[in-house]
DNA sequence: TTCATATATTCTTAAAAAAGAATATAGCGA
DNA sequence: TCGCTATATTCTTTTTTAAGAATATATGAA
């Protein structure tokens, strides 16, 4: 049941939701999904910190940086089928579109010094 | 996205969750559910709004009673497959199971004046 | 109409969630 | 080592959510 209640509300708050369907386009790290959300850092951690506990995201390090990806939830049946489903949901939501559009010119490069 | 968070939101909430696996097996008036979920009524009431609201559940007036079923979820495809999932999802659940097993038990009959 | 009852709504309080600011930690390069 | 930078964590504050008590509404019976 908790394996459970807390996949749903990972996806029930806005921001989270745009993170999985950004990270279904590419790997990212905290800055650039700051950059994207325009939120702050701390709020961005937090928001990961949920989503990873819900076995929906995962991440490797990567000297300081550290890129967050998609899991295929293996972790839950529930993860793993919601999962699938945001794969063609949310497509079309204006919120969402704008979003992965402006993706590929948020580059690390360009917002942290490296 | 509201349609799709509010979704998730509404079955965030394990009494809620336990709501939706009881009206699986049987339609159930406001005071048989919270014969089963123990607390109190104007709780149940406000926990079948969001349900309501986030399209999982429907109802119709009979009387003094008020009978709540599940919707097939047309109201959204969100909605939908998740109550898809939910006739498997959490059956082997000891807070389910046993809920559910208590279920026969409790009757309007027993609980309300009539 | 008046009373009794099932449910909804309102009110209040307590607990949880979300936000940003500030601080701590970790990994690099000099 | 020290300093810099990306991220995590802590601290506060604000907002939301959940709960029960009290009240309002609606319906059926007398």
């Amino acid at each position: 049941m908790k394996d459970f209640t807390k996949v749903m509300k990972a996806l029930s708050d806005p921001n989270r939701v745009k993170i999985v369907k950004m990270l279904q386009h590419k790997l990212m790290c905290v800055c650039e999904l700051q950059e994207a959300l325009k939120i702050a850092q701390s709020s961005v951690s937090k928001h990961l910190k949920i989503l990873e506990e819900a076995g929906l995201v995962d991440y490797k390090k990567d000297g300081l940086w550290v890129n967050y990806y998609l899991t295929d939830g293996r972790k839950s049946p529930f993860a793993s089928s919601l999962m699938g489903n945001l794969r063609h949901w949310l497509e079309d939501e204006p919120e969402i579109t704008e979003l992965i559009q402006r993706l590929p010119n948020i580059r690390r490069e360009d917002i942290c010094k490296g």
